[in-house]
RNA sequence: GCCGUUGUAGCUCAGUGGUAGAGCACUUCCUUGGUAAGGAAGAGGUCGUGAGUUCAAUUCUCAUCAACGGCUCCA
């Protein structure tokens, strides 16, 4: 007998090589019929797979995040199943499960795949689904499964078990597929009910760009129907969101093939924003104590060489203009501007620290694949600054950035983000990362305890960093469930010495400052593009384009219309008229779809009694009230800019 | 940059080897209506661009540009 624990801490006795589904077979049959995997002594198991010892387990369901992976990941098999049934030929690579479903990497051997075959493995699936196969674990010594795989031709899975060592090495198969696979798998494939093939992308094997290309097919499936189509529903909302569709519907941005890719064209709406940013920004940085600086959006080539930027970068800088045997790049980071700022007067520690800031536009040449919208771009227009001080005015200063952020994030609202402190990756010393091991970890360290001191979360990535020191990264997920570094605070520990800056410290000696470069509100670009998905375009009324819009019952009430407007433009209130002849009704959907955040409705009524009839975006009619008071109350709603 | 998909009116989309259509938006007229779509008429497109096949191409082929979904990348 061996001697289980359940989570609640329950201890039972069951036969010497029960397997999971046994246990739970035993307590209900309800329960039996929803057991994915479960928890053996905190791995990962089969539910059919025998245990043999005392221990704790956990029945893994649905409902469990690995409960759920597993399930996509024997899917993947179940998929795989289908592309080698109705493609001959085929060699697979890996088939992990993702955060909503699943993909497996494979070679076609040329052969193209499209649409239509999506849909015929779906059906194939479905029909390999019905039988209920069983996913049988088979272990194998390494000799025997290498010579398997040579023989098959398939250099891909020889490749994995080059890794892999004996005892270690497992198969399963389900049918009439078999794949080398650590598991763990699901029962049996009749636990997939609903399946949807997402679609086909290219990926490099190994993830690395000078390997060839393999074909990714991504799908996800449900344990029902009911689940799938509430996962596809979301999806769709999630698209109604998305800032390019609110972006262009609300009159914020476009773009022009005339203009070039990534080059985005701030219309009316969305120059407002990017004014309305600007000066919560200026406020902010100025009782900050920083300064503000304009530089020029060109610089000559030897900036860059000085600054370190042009071996790492120059691919994803424009091409170099030539004037006068001269070669100038369009900058694509504003820091060595500033540094020259800094080192055109000289300082001392009562200078320090010496903030500037400035909203830089830059310009990199992104590759055209990863151009999105407004969040990945070419032109972009940094909330930038650069914090020139002393090692121990460093701690003080870097946090102040962070305290910033979160002063920002309260304003907006922002609580789905992560922190993230990026560091270097010691392999790719000299090639993607300053040469300074000792320094890196020292300021790695420096940065690890300010977060730890001001008891801030947040994880840590190996080979994130800059290439000239650590930093934290905030960092955010768009509808689509792309991940973007909103914001960024990054030390620098390169820069000073490479542009030989110094001040004289209070020993009368030179000392080379740390720099802090910091956009805790990223780019105009990516912070509106954010912002966008974030309200939904629902902008706070601060921020909206149009913060009233005053619609007349009829034209009779036309002149007290502009009488309302003269009242609100002195009060500087984004205000229109809709002077349509069109119906309150309609007049109240136009507005309502446009998302203007106070609609003033206005007849007969209001006329003869000096008032205004309020109705909220999105709430409805709040009543009647004096010109005068409601002015009062917006006026206070958008300096508080709640 | 790579793999795949797409590209028709301002927007969303239908359609065809014989030079195009809907809804919304727009313009004009009628209507002056009290909290999410009043009615009528009209205007608007060399079907992304270039070349090829064809008597004929928006439709087929190729190239190119752009957008989209991934991969790679992101100072």
């Amino acid at each position: 007998m061996i001697k289980i624990t359940f989570p609640d801490g329950a201890v039972r006795e069951y036969e010497n090589g029960s397997s999971a589904l046994d246990i739970a077979k035993s307590i209900s049959e309800g329960l039996a019929k929803k057991v994915l995997a479960a928890s053996v002594n905190g791995e990962v198991w089969d539910a059919t797979r025998p245990i043999y010892n005392d221990a704790i387990l956990k029945l893994l369901t649905w409902n469990d995040a690995e409960g759920k992976s597993t399930f996509w990941h024997s899917s993947a098999h179940l998929m795989a199943e289908a592309v080698e049934s109705l493609f001959d030929g085929v060699k697979f690579w890996v088939g992990p499960p993702v955060e909503n479903g699943f993909y497996y990497d494979m070679d076609l051997g040329g052969k193209q795949i499209t649409e239509d075959d999506l849909r015929k493995l779906e059906t194939k699936m479905a029909e390999l689904a019905k039988k209920n196969e069983v996913y049988v674990r088979k272990e194998m010594p390494k000799a025997e499964a290498v010579k398997y795989f040579a023989e098959k031709g398939d250099e891909y899975k020889l490749d994995l078990l080059q890794n892999l060592k004996d005892g270690e090495i497992t198969f399963y198969t389900q049918g009439n597929f078999t794949d080398l696979c650590r598991g763990p798998h699901i029962p049996n494939t009749g636990f997939i009910k609903a399946i949807k093939l997402t679609n086909i992308a290219g990926a490099y094997w190994k993830g690395d760009e000078k390997n060839k290309q393999l074909t990714r097919i991504y799908g996800v499936t449900y344990p029902s129907q009911k689940e799938l189509d509430e996962y596809l529903q979301m999806l769709e909302e999630a698209k109604k969101r998305d800032h390019r569709k609110l972006g262009k519907e609300l009159g914020i941005y476009t773009m022009n093939d005339d203009i070039g890719q990534g080059l985005i064209l701030w219309m009316p709406n969305g120059t407002v924003i990017i004014e309305e940013l600007e000066k919560l920004a200026k406020e902010t940085e100025l009782a900050a104590g920083y300064k503000r600086v304009v530089t020029p959006h060109i610089a000559k080539e030897n900036l860059y060489i000085t600054s370190g930027h042009l071996p790492y970068y120059a691919d994803s800088m424009f091409p170099p203009m030539e004037m006068d045997g001269e070669k100038y790049y369009l900058k694509a980071m504003n820091c060595p501007h500033h540094h020259k700022i800094f080192d055109a007067e000289l300082k001392s520690y009562r200078d320090m620290p010496y903030r500037i800031a400035e909203y830089g536009t830059c310009y990199r040449y992104e590759q055209s694949g990863e151009l999105f919208g407004l969040m990945r771009v070419r032109c972009l227009h940094m909330n930038d600054a650069h914090i020139y001080c002393s090692k121990e005015q460093f701690a003080a200063e870097f946090k102040a950035v962070n305290d910033m952020y979160l002063k920002y994030f309260k304003i907006f609202g922002i609580d789905k983000y992560v922190m993230r402190l990026s560091l270097h990756d010691p392999a790719k010393l000299g090639e993607k990362y300053i040469n300074e091991p000792e320094l890196w970890l020292q300021t790695e360290e420096l940065v690890r305890n300010v977060m730890k001191e001001a008891n801030i979360p947040f994880v840590e990535v190996k080979g994130e960093g800059a290439f000239y020191g650590p930093k934290i990264d905030v960092q955010i997920w768009s509808t689509i469930g792309r991940e973007f570094t909103l914001a960024t605070n990054q030390v620098d520990f390169a820069q000073g010495r490479r542009f030989k800056l110094s001040f004289t410290n209070k020993n009368n000696e030179p000392e080379i400052p740390l720099i802090i470069h910091r956009a805790p509100l990223g780019t105009h670009e990516r912070f509106i593009g954010f912002l966008l998905e974030h309200y939904a375009g629902k902008f706070p009324t601060w921020l909206a384009p149009v913060q009233v819009k005053i619609l007349p019952i009829s034209d009779k009430f036309m002149d007290y219309a502009q009488t309302v407007l003269q009242s609100l433009k002195k009060a500087d209130i984004r205000a229109e008229v809709d002077d349509r002849s069109e119906k309150i009704g309609k007049k109240i959907r136009d507005t309502e779809l446009a998302k203007v955040p106070y609609m003033l409705v206005i007849g007969e009524k209001e006329m003869n009694e000096g008032k205004v009839s309020i109705r909220r975006q999105g709430k409805g009619d709040l009543g009647a009230k004096n010109i005068d008071e409601f002015v009062a109350e917006i006026s206070n709603e958008i300096k508080e800019r709640i």
